[in-house]
DNA sequence: CTGACTGCAAAATCTTTGCAAAGAC
DNA sequence: GTCTTTGCAAAGATTTTGCAGTCAG
């Protein structure tokens, strides 16, 4: 995994080579992302952000500017979790997808290889060439469903 | 596949078993779907409908409503296609899974027993009871890709 | 008849945009 | 200094809701 300095080095040097400013409220956002593993709203960041740093003023438009620079550019990825709505992540990681329980809402990340190549070979069977995939699980989790049997 | 009439039944017998009523715009939406497979937004339909039946009067809340009512009774089914907005199709087919060019929009159905079997392991991996899944491959179909060669 | 359904318009969300002031380089 | 970025508020886009009249059963 990518340290934060190696991270920020790297939004640096695509911010340079297009002509664009290192703020502290892009800082505030990625670093924010990178801190907080996990599945965010705009509107979660802006709230966090806010109440974390009360001193930096930070408006919920720069939250969507910033992410949709960050997701343009490979930094953070986005997900659209049906009734949760649209959620950001890093997405330095190694591709992966996702369970959702609809009953929490927790999401887990999982990676299959069997599952990667499928893929590769439908793209392929259809002429298509892939630029990316999602893939959704949806479900109860273990934990919804106890609560559900003990109820 | 199952015919429109037998659809029809169906639905009526459901809309019976709620204590619904069974409405002029309720049945053209259904049969909109029924005749039109494909992928349309509430907004396509409303459109549409208006266009090839100016007799009747039909809102575009109606069909919202309509859809959520669908999709609730497991008729319709529905998908967020990133910014082509969400989607609706009609539910009855066969479990599959989607194609989309990022370029002209085009939405291919395909269906793999491969994935479809790994997606059961993974769910039961995390004991998650799976209660729906999605998967969405993103790329440029073979139009666009010799569109683009040709330019 | 009774209660559900409808269209309409208003409201609620969520996201984007215009603009003047502030800030990065 | 110059040009980008920011916060704010207004504007858009999409979806939902309240309501009075309409319609199905």
């Amino acid at each position: 995994m990518i340290s934060y300095n190696g991270l920020l080095e790297k939004f640096k040097e695509l911010l340079k080579n297009n002509a664009l400013k290192f703020t502290k409220q892009r800082e505030l956002i990625l670093k924010f992302l990178y801190q907080n593993k996990g599945h965010y709203t705009p509107e979660d960041i802006y709230m966090l952000l806010k109440q974390q740093h009360p001193d930096v003023n930070i408006g919920i438009a720069t939250v969507y500017r910033t992410l949709t620079l960050l997701e343009e550019s490979h930094i953070v990825s986005s997900i659209s979790f049906g009734i949760q709505g649209k959620k950001y992540e890093l997405g330095l990681k190694k591709h992966h997808d996702h369970l959702i329980c609809t009953q929490c809402g927790k999401i887990i990340e999982f990676y299959d290889e069997i599952i990667e190549e499928r893929q590769e070979e439908i793209a392929k069977k259809f002429n298509f060439k892939m630029t990316g995939h999602t893939m959704k699980i949806e479900g109860i989790c273990e934990a919804c469903q106890k609560a559900e049997s003990e109820a």
